[in-house]
DNA sequence: AGACTTTTAAATGTCAGACAAATAAAATCG
DNA sequence: CGATTTTATTTGTCTGACATTTAAAAGTCT
């Protein structure tokens, strides 16, 4: 592990990405302690509060967790789903937010997505999922909901949609495309009627599932992003043009 | 924005926290300038160092960049599709490598997040990028290729197929499904005709893709899965009981 | 006045040294 | 032998300083 001092980069920087690369490449095992502070800024060359900056770099990626004490010290952290997926719904939230993404572009990814899940999850899904999309459902129901307390109750439905599936790599990847959609979700002002239409809709697939009916959870969910496409698009036609 | 110096987690953590907070909820909006380092850290009541490890997380995260010099400082950044690729890529690597994801649960979302491209793909892919899978068909063809070359190639020709669908959020998602199953396809030696095999269903897909036949596509990948766990299968089995 | 050069000021990057706090292991004592 | 105290190690934080980069201000010459 060797880092350029003439390099235009940070060396905190440079550190990070080399004890990166160890990681990455396996030189540096789950659970293996790196050298201490000290060691680690006497062996770059570097003073230890650059050491530190680039510890904080990695601990930032979940890469490595520390702990204070004698025996303590900076560990290679097994990455968790929990970790993984708070980090990909952060990435995936500002991505969609800040790149002046297309709602269609965005919706036509999750339901792609979300498709894909569909006949994993008529397969397997529990009866505990079921419930979780009832429960939803309902809640989905119930007058005076603002706009959202619907978006969330909704995210929660696909969510367990796509844990439905049993594939904890498959909600890890869908989390995002799922959760990301919720801020451009609640610019929508859902309607009564369009809260029917869209909860009428939920319960075909939640039957379909039930009666692990593949074909009708992919053409129901088809059906629900037209819906949501046509949706934002009425609102995004009466803001262009307001009555 | 407070922090609370009671709380047993570091300062630097706390701080990064209320910043990133600040960013996701666009209370910051992007290109905006953070106070200086001094001002953040008379603002945090902490020393200047504590404040610095804080940046240094968000920018590890790409949520900020910093530029040096009068009128320099910290901005919050416009994080890009480039950034989340390889972020996504990296944690989507070791997710799989330490998690002892099983070789099987990987392959499944991978092609289940595959096929969700296809319609897509079939309906949009651009002579570019047949053109690109057709010389990855040519590159994986060549004899002598080493099994890691073999997989890089493979990965190339994936993402492709994925880049097929024209949409960016896609790719993005995708991006870490497919590279990520890289170090898990390393462990496969691929033998001559597992090799032409594999070629042969990628040139159908190929061919497909170029008839728009998305139907075909779907299913010579739903082949191709089988046959790349029936590989992975078999190299399991001989490791159990060497010959 | 205008274009070029020099100076200055502000900001991040880096360093050195110190102390605080936590923690586990070693030493001590009943 | 068990409980307690001491000690050493390591991270967390602070202070203060200097180096480097960069843009803007000041100055200078034509």
């Amino acid at each position: 592990m060797k880092i350029d001092s003439q390099k235009p980069t940070d060396l905190s920087a440079q550190i990070a990405q080399a004890i990166r690369s160890a990681i990455v490449s396996g030189e540096l095992i789950v659970n293996a302690r790196l050298p201490s502070e000290a060691e680690l800024s006497e062996q770059f060359q570097v003073s230890r509060p650059t050491v530190r900056e680039a510890l904080k770099r990695l601990a930032a990626q979940s890469l490595i967790r520390t702990q204070r004490g004698a025996s303590g010290g900076a560990f290679v952290n097994r990455i968790g789903f929990e970790d993984a997926y708070s980090q990909q719904i952060t990435t995936s939230t500002l991505l969609l937010s800040m790149n002046s993404v297309s709602f269609d572009t965005a919706c036509e990814a999750r339901y792609a997505l979300e498709r894909a899940c569909a006949p994993l999850s008529a397969q397997r899904r529990t009866p505990d999922q079921l419930a979780t999309m009832r429960a939803e459902i309902f809640r989905q129901a119930q007058p005076g909901l603002t706009d959202e307390a619907f978006c969330a109750s909704d995210v929660a439905f696909h969510r367990a949609l796509v844990d439905g599936a049993g594939n904890p790599v498959l909600s890890y990847q869908l989390a995002g495309a799922v959760e990301a959609m919720q801020p451009l979700m609640n610019m929508i002002t859902f309607t009564a009627r369009s809260r029917e239409a869209i909860i009428n809709l939920h319960v075909t697939i939640a039957d379909a599932l039930e009666a692990q009916d593949a074909a009708t959870v992919d053409a129901t969910l088809a059906d629900l992003e037209i819906y949501t496409r046509q949706l934002a698009h009425d609102v995004a036609e009466r803001k262009r043009k307001p009555a």
